[in-house]
DNA sequence: GGACACTAACAGACAGGTCTGTCTGTAGCA
DNA sequence: TGCTACAGACAGACCTGTCTGTTAGTGTCC
């Protein structure tokens, strides 16, 4: 269960440096288990790191949950990207395709949801981890707004929260139950939203 | 912030019985600071209670836990049902009326989304508490089904689980922010879906 | 009506474990 | 010499859950 498993020079020189083993194993456990169910003992333990060395990169439990939740908006914005570009160059197919991230994510083995939504259920509102949360919501927003923009929508803040809603209606279902129905039913949600937002009145 | 402040009878015969004290406090606090991040010491310190009055009546935290969730279960259920009502005899007005669920509840102070979604977030499944909320949530889809059906929609379990997905988005949307502008939009996007599906093709 | 057993609730010590975070000491490499 | 990392003891708080003992109201039987 250790990351990394014993390196050739015991703790000199590992195969990966100890920060990023922290990280990995951090993600991995924040992830399946909620962040307030990982306490620091285990990612130490299970990351082969001396606490000393833990305490050095991120001295304190939530300087580490801010460097996961970066590292989750990197995977999530850069698989949401690539669902929209895959779908074609017209912004309207676009905003419909990211919602094939949605099915992509679900399909995953140990599938649990947004990291983000589940770190918001454990995160009162004011701390430095829900702004991070805060951000990274408001920048998905954003990047859905300047699509529907783009792609001559009507009301384009209008859209982009109608659809970010739906994807995080998809995120949340899918971190009680991982059924390939909802990524389903929130892009057709998505494609008769986009119509009807892109169609002359 | 003691519950039900010092009865004049000391500890027998108080004002609200020892059960209703601590679900009182617990709905409370696990509402506000989520599951984990609540202990049973500090429910039985503000609910007035004594330590073995609590295992008595809740064996373990997780029984304490389900029970809370019973009560947002009636709770939130009762919204919705209301707020569906109010919106009069048709049941597609239902469908959409609904969603002013979600916005009463946006308003209310310290609201911070799902009580199910967020204790998704800090259970894994497999547990009975996660076995509850899956219960609810199924429920909710089929209450919103069958107003589906009865309104005459062409498939109306797609219709059910895109408009569930709606309200899980406008909810863990809540729980990060409280904006209003996520109840309005879920709302018109629900109207426009509702209308799609019930327009004759 | 009065004695008595039962029940619900109180108060709080205690155990054993886990939490975060600090600190000391050591080893290898540049 | 200094940096990075390892190993692990330690502190103090908090976690769930158990247990002992007390007190007051209630129902029952004589």
């Amino acid at each position: 269960m250790t990351e990394a498993p014993a390196s050739p020079t015991p703790h000199h020189r590992p195969i990966r440096p100890a920060r990023e083993r922290i990280l990995a194993t951090a993600f991995r456990l924040f992830y399946a288990q909620g962040i307030r169910a990982v306490g620091v003992d285990r990612i130490i333990a299970e990351s082969g790191v001396a606490k000393a060395t833990f305490y050095h990169h991120f001295p304190a439990k939530d300087d580490l949950v801010i460097a996961y939740l970066d590292e989750v908006d990197e995977t999530w914005t850069g698989q949401l990207l690539a669902a929209a570009e895959a779908a074609g160059p017209r912004p309207g197919d676009q905003l419909v395709g990211m919602f094939d991230a949605l099915a992509n994510a679900c399909r995953r083995e140990g599938y649990r949801g947004c990291g983000f939504i589940n770190a918001a259920a454990e995160n009162t509102p004011g701390t430095p981890v829900h702004d991070r949360i805060l951000a990274h919501k408001d920048a998905v927003r954003a990047w859905v707004r300047s699509l529907a923009e783009t792609a001559g929508a009507r009301e384009p803040g209008s859209l982009a929260r109608m659809l970010t809603l739906l994807l995080d209606g998809g995120l949340a279902s899918g971190s009680v139950d991982a059924r390939p129905d909802a990524p389903l039913a929130a892009k057709a949600a998505a494609r008769s939203l986009v119509d009807a937002a892109l169609t002359p009145a």
